[in-house]
DNA sequence: GCCGTTTTCGGCCCGACTGTTTTCAGTCG
């Protein structure tokens, strides 16, 4: 069973208990067990068959017990009990802002409220403000909420939020109020999906930058306004939070503000045993009278508590101070490591730049060397190359390589794998190309089973460099096709495959997590930007994001070889 | 429910803002 089966579960009771009003910490305690199981590098099914489950940090004995229950029937008593007891409607209430779970409670027990057609009910009839502790201004943000999760429900992908941000970002800091302004929260963090987006501010007139802010076009609600902190949501749904902050608060603010919450929650817990106090006006003493020890820079606070400074990136809660404390802190890839990019097209197929004009456009970008790999006969709506294309596309590109000095560009092509698993090209053609990458872009809801077989039959061939978007996924958009991860991997690992984390804006296929699974055992990952023209070859900044926040260091990338090096670290029986 | 360089019991991050209240609980990040 998948490791993100027993994750919702976890989750679930978490979020029923929250509901229930059992005890707080309870309820984190299953919050963070669900994290961890979430983030496991290795499948939870294993550690219960060798009965290890409980030595995992954050499941005691009890959630134990959860899972192996989970393991054995599918669910675990607790869930259950849980659901009978309560609605699983209610789950859904849980994302109206403004409601928590005191509140659903409440309404739930005066007025049977168990879901989110009943709450709009009960809204549109007045029978919310009747209740005590709550009143008429209550009542029609409920409604206004509902509305908005009828129109817009979900995460914003980080593509989309940080393009937002950016203009925010940017429109403020022309004002002359405005000292220093910095995006931070879950885009800073790279989280591939967005709940909100956070801009910090440092100036000495905070009424003014205020003023401005919730004076932008795009602003539709002010949510929340006070001295230092102001929500809007925009005309799009999204929410975003302005904070103010003084100069030499900086470091701190932008250290809180950039989260996430678990890290902090975990970071504190440790300061507070040294005697010292973290808030997002700095590192202070409990002892005296609150000396300020920090504040300055983020690498002060982490200082401060004597630790390594901790990418954000990696600021989730996932062993990462438990690291930095040991000195195992990865030292994680940078732009500055990747030094070409091997998966993209070009006007051969569904391309808008030709060949040299991708080359000059990534020379230009700092890169050595590309991959040009357009797409194979079975994409039809790409305009896929025949074996007889791409045999000319291959003499084409080794031309292209006589027109740009200092630079290589390796023939290669994106292939599908078809239906059955076999590769949609002349094997002897796939020989004589440097590079392939093979993906699906068919039959995307085949049985596990299938998938499975379908992927390591593609594998075996020995023809494949690289697995591009391995997954399959969209961001905010089709689920990835399922397949038994491990056994890919493993066949990967065999045959020298490489598993690619794409940047294209859609994508982000691998995801971090998967990407950190296939590290740990052992496997190259390539980071690919699939460009469709020369301006997407940037999307490699998504890759680097996403590998960093997979704890990828540059050897665990192969476009960070020189060329030579490269192509020997793939298709070893080739 | 989990955990231990103050601990096997007694803790478990910290502050801002709002609405409904007359001093604060609930929610959020």
């Amino acid at each position: 069973m998948d490791n993100n089966h027993y994750a919702r579960i976890l989750n679930e009771i978490a979020a029923l208990s929250q509901i229930k009003g059992v005890n707080r910490f309870k309820i984190r305690a299953y919050e963070n067990a669900a994290r961890t199981v979430e983030n496991l590098t290795e499948p939870i099914d294993a550690r219960i068959e060798d009965d290890t489950v409980e030595d995992i940090k954050g499941i005691g004995k009890s959630i134990a017990e959860d899972l192996r229950e989970i393991h054995e029937t599918g669910t675990c008593t607790v869930h259950t009990e849980l659901l009978s007891e309560l609605d699983p409607g209610l789950l859904d209430l849980l994302e109206i802002q403004g409601l928590g779970p005191k509140r659903i409670k409440a309404i739930y027990e005066e007025l049977g409220v168990c879901d989110l057609p009943s709450m709009k009910e009960a809204a549109e009839s007045g029978e919310i403000q009747k209740l005590s502790g709550l009143g008429k201004k209550t009542e029609q943000k409920i409604l206004a909420e509902i509305e908005r999760l009828e129109r817009h429900a979900g995460r914003t992908p980080l593509p989309q939020a940080r393009r937002t941000a950016l203009s925010i970002r940017d429109r403020l800091a022309k004002l002359d109020a405005v000292d220093r302004i910095e995006i931070a929260g879950s885009i800073r963090r790279g989280r591939e999906t967005i709940g909100d987006i956070d801009v910090l501010v440092t100036t000495d007139d905070p009424q003014a930058v205020t003023d401005a802010f919730v004076s932008l076009t795009d602003v539709a609600e002010v949510l929340v306004s006070g001295e230092t902190k102001t929500s809007v949501r925009l005309v799009g749904g999204i929410q975003v939070d302005l904070r103010v902050v003084d100069e030499d608060l900086f470091g701190s603010a932008l250290h809180y503000f950039t989260g996430s919450k678990e890290h902090h929650i975990e970071l504190r817990t440790r300061a507070k045993r040294a005697g010292l106090k973290i808030s997002e006006y700095g590192v202070f003493k409990t002892d005296d009278d609150e000396t300020l020890v920090a504040s300055k820079t983020e690498e002060d606070i982490y200082a401060a508590l004597d630790l390594p400074y901790i990418p954000p990136e990696i600021r989730e809660g996932h062993g990462e101070i438990e690291a930095a404390e040991e000195g195992r802190l990865p030292d994680l890839i940078e732009m500055s490591d990747v030094r070409g990019d091997l998966h993209m097209h070009t006007t051969e197929t569904d391309g808008r730049a030709s060949i040299l004009e991708m080359a000059q456009a990534a020379k230009e970008l700092g890169w050595s060397y590309i991959a040009i790999t357009d797409h194979s006969q079975a994409v039809t709506v790409a305009n896929g190359m025949t074996p007889e294309r791409f045999e000319a596309h291959i003499e084409a590109i080794k031309k292209a390589n006589d027109e740009i000095d200092d630079f290589t560009i390796l023939s290669g092509i994106e292939v599908d794998i078809l239906k059955d698993g076999s590769l949609d090209m002349d094997h002897d053609l796939l020989a004589a190309a440097d590079w392939v990458v093979a993906s699906v872009h068919s039959y995307f809801n085949m049985e596990t089973d299938k998938m499975t077989e379908r992927l390591l039959a593609a594998i075996e061939t020995g023809l494949i460099c690289e697995m591009g978007h391995p997954t399959g996924r969209m961001l905010g958009g089709r689920d990835g096709y399922t397949y038994d991860m491990d056994a890919v991997l493993e066949a990967a690992l065999e045959h020298g495959v490489a598993m690619e984390l794409n940047g294209s804006t859609g994508r982000l296929d691998f995801n971090a997590e998967n990407a950190r699974r296939a590290q740990s055992r052992g496997l190259k990952l390539v980071l690919g930007s699939d460009a469709h023209s020369t301006q997407g070859l940037s999307a490699i900044e998504y890759a680097v994001q996403q590998a960093r926040r997979g704890w990828l260091t540059a050897d665990d990338v192969l476009n960070t070889l020189p060329v030579d090096e490269l192509l020997k670290s793939v298709r070893p029986k080739h």
